[in-house]
DNA sequence: CGAAGTTGTAAAAGAGTAGTAAACATAGGG
DNA sequence: CCCTATGTTTACTACTCTTTTACAACTTCG
């Protein structure tokens, strides 16, 4: 099911949409202000935001600055009050995949909550991504400044991993049995061996880990 | 990239139209005047034509019937003015696909073009190409430079799979349930086989294939 | 501090994987 | 019913990756 983030100070307008939204099968979750409603966002990941133009304190296009700049891909979709005098180039620059000008009818939204969703969904490739890295799950490739980096099938599983589970203290026989599976019952060094050759590649100062950590009689912590 | 075709003797809408239809990521080209279009229809053969009706010399009619006449199935999108008293049944007789009643929002505009797209685009003979190499769904056909290749079934379906999930890394198993479905259980190597005639008919050089690309430990990923 | 245990690391041994041609199997047409 | 075209498996080689090992360096804690 796809979560939408409505972000309005208009409660009435809010709960409306909300409603409709539930009502169409999406989970619709609710924020009144632009705060909240970054917070939502970072928080759920939604699959789609609809944010008013006109917010107290935290304009919509802040808000689509904001979510563009911490790099989740997010779909956002505007909604502006016929008077606003707002630029539509300015508006899809800052971010915005689509915008509805108010009033607006329940089914035209719906038609563009859908037209965008589909439109996402498609280029939707999961890219995980820490310092200047990142891991393309679908291509199954890492990519440092454009460049596509060499890796072996353990190095890779290994790395992806710590990627789906940052900061947290991970221990050796853990990720021996989430990244080698059951059948498979290697030395725990073989995990050692492994975070060297991370390190090796992607630390830059190896003696100094950044990203890889070493927490003491347990395994490992990944920092992205 | 979808390239539309705009037909406007009105040069400010028409740059509008078309810095509008470049924005949202498509190709937009640009013609004065009847004459024009017809021949960038032809040579270009866009994947949507948007024709003003009311055009100097040749009409949007009149260019409509020219587009059909031409067995090229280009969908066509009227703009019509508000004045025009013109026969909507005729229009679309005439081989128009929609139209829009000038003035029209850009969002009004936009909406029209991605829905005739997206229902052309569903009975479009589709054509898969990567290098030099175009494959023919329709026609079951394999064609490099000109000409007709020879190749078996199971050379066809797997290619044809690789076009259809480019840029992925696809394991052997995942690529024998697609393509040998799930009744038939051959052996995962049997994959390896057939990208070894899919090389040697497609790649330059056999021994550093730039298509049909090794991942190691899972399976293969097909570059275009 | 110093002993015991833990981790870092390079290199070698070992295990597994892919490329490839040829053998084998199968189906469909003549 | 055999022949041919195609598909699948096998066998072997070359190669890549993984794991182990050995030892150095480090951490912890009495």
């Amino acid at each position: 099911m796809e979560t939408i983030l409505v972000i309005d100070d208009d409660e009435n307008l809010r709960d409306t949409i909300g409603l409709m939204l539930e009502r169409e099968g999406f989970h619709a979750v609710l924020a009144g202000d632009g705060k909240t409603g970054l917070d939502q966002a970072t928080l759920l990941k939604p699959d789609l935001i609809l944010v008013d133009l006109r917010l107290p304190v935290i304009s919509g296009i802040e808000v689509c600055k904001r979510v563009r700049a911490s790099d989740i891909k997010i779909p956002i979709l505007v909604l502006s009050a016929v008077g606003d005098e707002v630029d539509k180039v300015l508006l899809l620059e800052m971010g915005a995949d689509d915008y509805v000008v108010k009033p607006f009818g329940t089914r035209e939204l719906l038609a563009r909550v859908r037209a965008v969703l589909r439109r996402s969904t498609v280029d939707k490739h999961k890219i995980l991504s820490f310092g200047d890295v990142q891991v393309d799950l679908e291509r199954r490739s890492i990519v440092r400044n454009g460049e596509e980096l060499k890796f072996t099938p353990a190095e890779y599983n290994l790395l992806t991993y710590f990627l789906q589970n940052p900061d947290r203290a991970l221990s050796r026989d853990v990720i021996l049995n989430s990244v080698w599976g059951y059948e498979s019952y290697p030395n725990t060094r073989t995990v050692d061996a492994h975070v060297v050759r991370l390190r090796q590649k992607f630390e830059k100062d190896s003696n100094a880990p950044r990203h890889f950590i070493t927490v003491h009689k347990v395994g490992y912590r990944f920092l992205p």
